[in-house]
This record gives structure tokens, sequence and C-alpha cells, in this order.
DNA sequence: ATCATTAATAGTAACTGTTACTAATATAGC
DNA sequence: GCTATATTAGTAACAGTTACTATTAATGAT
């Protein structure tokens, strides 16, 4: 783990995140790790996951909204999230590894990097839908 | 304008971010617009660029970062955003709109959006690197 | 031009999400 | 076990945003 010190503070903090597939925001994961390490600060969990991040063992989500989430899973793949529940899923859609050489020829930017990120509704608020139960939009209110 | 009234503060935000291409920040345009109404308060811009968003007027763009940007231009385009200086341009690309469809296939979400920024160098700040300076990277430090 | 209604404002307080500070503690290497 | 130092808990502070309320301005009718 790079030049990071093996604290038990940091191990539950990246066990917690690996074993969680939900892309959880500092505060949803504090609370998760604190049923394990009930003193811990959550100040300790915001500068672990940078830590974590800038050490490539796990990736911030730089997604919509103003929350950092982030994701055990380090390879390039995308997210989808749901616009009924909020929940945040991986994709799984082939990686357009050629979408950076096309906006770099359509533009006059040297594009070195993209972030794509689905909406839709998923499997759960899909099968609400069709029950007919009237789901009220919840997420997508950027305030 | 739907349901809002014309009051001098909303037509001066509007006109001032149509002007702008530079998709500020509320703190941005607050700068700009007190130099037409100096008496405007930070919460009325805020307030303004909400109210035009829910309108449709303009587009709030959830980009990266903690900040929320604006957009005058609200046809569907793609943004590209320098690592260097950090300055977010619209991007001469055309809209993927096989792109949601193709991902209703690949998962078990129902697709109904997407987001896609480009991250790259600006023509200025390519131009800079070109004469040799050493630009120390700004942005892209979501801390 | 005036009036009544009501949306909107300025200024301020409060909130959310995040980061910095510091005394105390834990880790790592010897 | 000791020393150096990274890390922590708790707290304060910060950045970005929103809510509150007395006051003001826009609007439509007359």
């Amino acid at each position: 783990m790079g030049n990071l010190r093996d604290t038990s503070q940091r191990r539950v903090i990246l066990e917690e995140l690996v074993r969680l597939k939900t892309h959880p925001t500092a505060n949803e994961l504090y609370e998760i790790v604190r049923k394990r390490i009930p003193k811990i600060s959550l100040g300790t969990v915001y500068r672990n996951l940078e830590l974590l991040a800038e050490s490539k063992v796990i990736q911030k989500l730089d997604t919509a909204g103003t929350k950092k989430r982030f994701d055990a899973m380090t390879g390039d793949h995308y997210h989808v999230r749901c616009v009924k529940c909020g929940k945040v899923d991986d994709l799984d859609f082939p990686f357009l590894n050629s979408l950076n050489k096309s906006a770099t020829l359509a533009g006059n930017y040297e594009i070195i990097s993209h972030r794509l990120e689905f909406e839709g509704i998923c499997p759960e608020c899909r099968s609400q839908r069709l029950v007919g139960k009237n789901c009220v939009e919840r997420e997508s209110n950027s305030g």
C-alpha cells in the first residue's frame, strides 16, 4: 500500500468499501465503519478515502451531485445511477477507448480522458413501475 | 419565461450567462453581475440560476468537482475541461444518441440519459507546453 | 396614476460536505 | 523496549449552498 501505514482504521475502511457495491459517499461508509470501530472519526474516513484514491488503491467517482463517491473497483468502467432510488451501479458496457481520440480530432483540445455516466431506472424500480406503484422521483434534484 | 417575473436582476443574470462561454459557477457569475448591480445578493444569483434551470431557460452542468456550473446553451452537447487551467469549453462533437439504447441492451437498467464530459489540454495550455514552460497542474484536485 | 396582490429581493443565518489543526496514540524498524 | 513519525480523534474552520424574513418591486386591474 505504498507509503501508507497499515492501521486498523484504514484496513476496515478498505474492507468495507470492497464489500460494498454501492459506490458510497464518505458519510455512508462512515456509518458502516462505525459499527466495527465505534470511536472512528469522520475526518479519518475522509482522509483515508482521499489517501487510498491518491494511491490508486480505490477510485474516486467524480459523478453528478455534490457528494464524492468511492469505488473499490479501479479499472476503467462506467456507472449507472437510478433516477428513482439514487443507487449507483456498475454497468457492464465496453469501455470506449476510441472516444478520446475521436474527441481530439473533433476539436482543438488534446483530449486525455473522459467520464461517462448513465442515468436510468434500476430493475427494482422498473418492477415497481410495472406493478403500478406511483414512485415519486427522488433524486436528480441537485439542490 | 414561464411564471417567472421579469426582474432586472434576473435579466442581467441571464444576459451575462448568455454572453459568457465559460460555464461559470454561481460565484463567478456573481462577481460579473455585481459590476452591473452592485447591491445584488449572492443568494439571489443562486436562486435565479436554479429557477432558470428548472424552467429550461438555461442548463445546469452536473460536472466533476463540487461546484455547480451553468450553461446558457440548452441543447444536448458535450463539454471539455482543461486539466491545466480549469476552463470548461463546449466540444463540437456529435451527440451519441445511440449510447442510451446500447447501454440499456448491455445491462438490466432502463437507461434514459447519459452525461459525458471530456478532460484534456486547451489550445492555450498546449501552446505553453510547446514553448517549454513548466505549467504546474492546478485543477483535478478534488480537495 | 393608483392600488392590491404577490413574487422576488437583500442581508443574514443556517445547513451540508469537506478539510485543517493539534495533542495523543499507534505503527514500523531496529 | 525505544525512537521516529505517521496517523488518529475531536474539534474548529472552510467552501458551497439554501432558508428565513422584513422590505421592495413587478404585475394586472381600474
